[in-house]
RNA sequence: GGGCCGGUAGCUCAGUUGGUUAGAGCACACCCUUGAUAAGGGUGGGGUCGAAAGUUCGAGUCUUUCUCGGCCCA
């Protein structure tokens, strides 16, 4: 038979991927080869590329945003690599913190154990092995994703030289002076005489006193308002003597009326908002009234006014301050702000350089901060202030309101916002806030409007609150002297601290006698030990100094940070603080972050929803290369866009690749042959073999362009064009009858071989960084030695392959080689002829063709048994098909009037 | 509720400083091939560029409003 006369693809790569089932077969060849410690062989002493890794939080089982996350990584991590650099990834987790604590405390309630019975070494030991399981987890997950990092030696925020590292970083606060101890509103429970979290508050309904009280003002700039009064409206009259400010809307409208009625207010004039009026009218029972003056809100600007309890000593100013938080859902219109006792009014006055104080104690007693209610208990302290109010003509009503209010999930007390002693970072005290906006000009970003947003939080954000009312965490190490209440300050000690951790870790600090960290130089009854510990965001803020520092592989800044678009107020943000507090610059060259995984719809993924996808149900279905094209082709500077279908399409292109290679190894039947690029002889070569070098070079030349701008996914969408436009319907499709038909020997043949193996080594290296495991597999059949395709660098393309003038030319030829088909589908959907071979072409051409034309072959670029070019004057072109005439050669197909030139029978 | 970002074929994405009839691949339809065969080739259909208004000789691109979605904050 004649099949036994040409050359047809052979090759062991299956059409099948298979990938669920191969992939973890690969993963244990780089095991085997321990492809990491390779790669860092390879390329010691090269220029390093350090992308570090910002740690997950090591709790509950990956999602597709850290997979996205991971993936990315590793694809940038890789191309470095490929690029010629010692691209270096050391993962790390994040372990400190409120939701590990409170998984364990879960465990303690379901097994009815009672944590406040708990050493809370032993609780923190608990949090410490919980962190380290999951670590392990994420580790097989990560691994299976095909991400390669230094997995064994990963680094972790809970490890003893972090904690001791952290210990240091916030030493060299404490010693600058920035770091001070301020005051900061917490949900507080009198009951537990303890701080908590959001987690651990439940809502239940209440029955609280609400008072409508006024505040004379003492200057404005509305002239009608002296010797007015501004109403507020409270649910805890308790603040009120903690009142520091009062707060109002710019938008909206507001009124001053003149009150008629017998009693306390006669004929005073109030401000309330114009939406409130008849609410307020009506709760208060105002019968009669006047309208003075209507105004907006933003006139009250530089409004000063005094406290209700002005007589009683209160004598100081209350300013009015534009908030936007200020409705007209309830109330007056106007809020009064205690910063002492709200995260809005805290924050409100905080801006407006008024700080919280000490007002209330653990028990829920004044302070001796708050004039003639020291000692008094703040929830007995209602009638007190309502009755002085009254006393001082200063309360318009006072009722009763049932209102969902927090509770603690424990006692089922009432919560209350109190002012605790807080440590602070200052943003000012030694020009940290500068110092950060300089490192972000100094930063690149992608996309660059990251830079913006990062910038703007930077700019507005208020001093750094770094301790917590928690266990599970790295101790604030800081004594404070009894007698002067002044902060110790001695490198000495904090050295010592440090030193102590890094080689038992920083439990003992709960544990052991406060003089074994204080050394001989203090004695530790001179000393109270404060018991908070540090914010987790100052731990991962920390990781460039116990990670980048520390070790020798790594460098200081790194190349690059990446991680969602949500980390322009986590990691991000964090890491610039504390890096420009210590360092005085950014602990990144480069900031890269992405959005969110969503669902195909655009909408986030929720369990209500039910439109979750996990990474291990993909991997299941499609394996880990598809969710990496995923990754490759989306455009991470936007939300991704995922589901079955998307995935569905990627998995189509998948196959096209995966095509396109198997024609390349079933043509060479296996047998790689480098070739010398530098060695080609051009002169030697068909002119398509030429037009597609010039196509390799130049989508090259794309491809280094995408790669340093991280445009991942114009990056892969020429790369698939490529296999698919340019190969397979164009290329391949031409040479298929020299490969299957023209002598092995052949000239003309040798050059196609020649072309396939440059292909097929620059497709697997374009490719290896995105799809690493299919890569692998056909590197691995060409290739029966122990290296990795990972190993390999990305092609060098001599400039002699760069022939615009060719390409012109060749892009002219194709347009003619379309028209040609056009012309031939006709013939086909006529019935007259099936296959293209069944068709000669007659092409008129103007010409001005005649010099591109006068060498080509058409019946060779069209796939037909043979093409006449006839050339005319300012002709039209013009083709036209017919069937051919002759007989079919039983081996090439190819119809000739007489006996085939190839072939003879 | 506020700040920021985004909405271009069924899907993933292009679309320079406003300038011909808005492009590509995939998917889809039809046809061919049966020597890449659970493959390959050809042709074709498909978009009021989220909506409306405005600026302009001219708007996917600029302005405003609205709408939907995402992140952050409250």
């Amino acid at each position: 038979m004649s099949k036994s006369q040409i050359n047809l693809p052979k090759t062991a790569f299956s059409m099948k991927a298979n990938l669920p089932v191969r992939e973890p077969e690969i993963l244990e060849f780089w095991k085997k080869i321990d492809l990491y410690k390779e790669l860092r062989r390879s390329s010691k002493g090269k220029e390093k590329f350090v992308l570090h890794d910002g740690p997950p939080y090591a709790n509950g089982n990956i999602h597709m945003g850290t997979a996205l996350n991971k993936i990315l990584k590793d694809i940038i991590v890789k191309f470095h690599q490929m690029d010629g650099k010692d691209s270096i990834y050391v993962p790390g987790w994040d372990c400190h913190g409120l939701p590990i604590e409170w998984k364990i405390e879960e465990q303690y309630k379901k097994n009815k154990k009672n944590k406040n019975e708990v050493p809370i070494v032993e609780f923190r030991k608990e949090c410490r092995s919980f962190a380290e399981k999951w670590i392990e987890v994420h580790k097989s997950q990560f691994k299976r994703l095909g991400v390669v990092g230094d997995w064994e030696n990963y680094y972790s925020t809970m490890s003893f030289d972090a904690e001791a590292q952290i210990v240091r970083e916030l030493g060299k606060f404490l010693k600058e002076g920035s770091l001070y101890k301020g005051f900061k509103p917490v949900l507080w429970s009198t009951v537990e005489k303890t701080a908590l979290a959001d987690a651990e508050v439940e809502y239940h309904d209440h029955k609280s006193d609400t008072i409508y009280t006024s505040f004379p003002v003492k200057f404005s700039n509305i002239k009608e308002l002296a010797g007015s009064e501004i109403i507020i409206w409270t649910t805890t009259p308790w603040t009120i003597p903690a009142n520091k400010a009062l707060a109002y809307n710019e938008g909206l409208d507001y009124i001053l009326i003149q009150i008629d009625n017998d009693g306390d207010f006669k004929n005073k004039k109030i401000v309330i908002a114009q939406a409130l009026l008849n609410s307020v009218v009506q709760e208060c029972s105002i019968k009669n009234f006047k309208e003075i003056k209507k105004f907006k809100g933003k006139e009250l600007k530089d409004t000063i006014c005094y406290h209700p309890f002005l007589d009683l000593g209160f004598d100081y100013d209350i300013p009015m301050l534009q908030a936007r938080f200020v409705t007209t859902e309830q109330g007056t219109g106007i809020v009064h702000c205690a910063p002492s006792h709200g995260p809005d009014d805290f924050n409100l006055c905080l801006n407006n350089g008024i700080k919280a104080i000490e007002t209330v104690d653990d028990d829920g007693k004044y302070t001796k901060n708050v004039k003639l209610f020291d000692g008094i208990h703040i929830f007995k302290a209602n009638p007190i202030v309502i009755e002085k109010l009254k006393e001082q003509k200063k309360l318009l009503f006072n009722g009763e309101l049932i209102h969902s209010y927090p509770h603690s999930w424990r006692s089922k007390a009432p919560l209350v916002h109190r002012a605790t002693p807080q440590w602070f970072i200052s943003m000012e005290s030694h020009e940290l806030r500068d110092k950060a906006l300089k490192a972000i000009d100094e930063t690149t970003f992608y996309p660059s409007k990251g830079k913006e947003r990062l910038k703007s939080m930077i700019e507005t954000r208020p001093d750094w609150c770094v301790s917590r009312q928690r266990v599970w965490g790295v101790p604030l190490p800081i004594f404070i002297n009894k007698a002067t209440k002044e902060i110790l300050v001695d490198d000495e000690v904090n050295e010592n601290i440090a030193n102590i951790y890094e080689m038992e870790g920083s439990d003992c600090w709960f544990s052991d006698n406060p003089q074994r960290f204080l050394g001989s130089k203090y004695k530790a009854a001179d000393y109270e030990k404060m018991t908070d510990i540090v914010e987790v965001w100052f731990d991962s803020g920390s990781t460039h100094s116990f990670v980048l520092e520390k070790r020798n592989d790594l460098k200081w800044p790194a190349s690059m940070y990446l991680e969602g678009s949500d980390q322009h107020r986590g990691w991000f943000h964090s890491s610039l603080l504390e890096s420009c507090g210590t360092r005085g610059r950014a602990p990144f060259d480069s900031i890269l972050s992405h959005g969110f995984v969503v669902d195909g719809k655009g909408l986030k993924m929720s369990k209500s929803l039910g439109n979750v996808i996990a990474p291990e149900d993909i991997l299941k279905k499609y394996g880990a290369d598809i969710l990496r094209i995923w990754v490759a082709s989306s455009n991470y500077a936007e939300d991704l866009r995922i589901d079955y279908s998307i995935l569905d399409q990627h998995a189509e292109s998948y196959r096209k690749i995966r095509n396109t290679f198997r024609y390349l190894l079933g043509n060479i039947n296996d047998r790689f042959e480098e070739i010398n690029l530098n060695k080609v002889n051009l002169k030697d070569l068909p002119e398509l073999e030429l037009f597609m070098l010039h196509k390799i070079y130049s989508l090259n030349h794309n491809f280094e362009k995408y790669f340093k701008n991280y445009d991942f996914h114009n990056l892969y969408k020429e790369l698939l064009n490529f296999c698919t436009v340019d190969l397979s319907a164009f290329y391949f499709d031409i040479r298929k009858d020299t490969l299957y038909c023209d002598p092995i020997n052949s000239k003309k043949r040798k050059s196609t071989i020649i072309l396939l193996n440059i292909i097929l080594n620059s497709l697997l290296k374009w490719f290896a960084p995105i799809l690493s495991f299919t890569t692998e597999e056909i590197y691995r059949l060409l290739f029966d030695s122990k290296k990795s395709v990972h190993l390999e660098k990305f092609i060098n393309f001599p400039q002699n392959f760069y022939n615009p003038k060719l390409n012109e030319k060749w892009l002219e030829l194709i347009k003619i080689r379309n028209i040609c088909n056009i012309s031939i589908e006709e013939k086909r959907a006529s019935k007259e002829i099936g296959s293209s071979l069944e068709a000669e072409l007659e092409i008129k051409l103007d010409n001005k063709f005649l010099e591109a034309t006068k060498d080509i072959d058409f019946a060779e670029l069209c796939i037909t048994s043979k093409a006449e070019i006839s050339y005319e004057k300012n002709a039209e072109l013009n083709v036209k098909t017919f069937k051919a005439k002759g007989s079919k050669c039983p081996v090439c197909w190819k119809i000739n009037e007489g006996p085939c030139i190839r072939h003879p029978q």
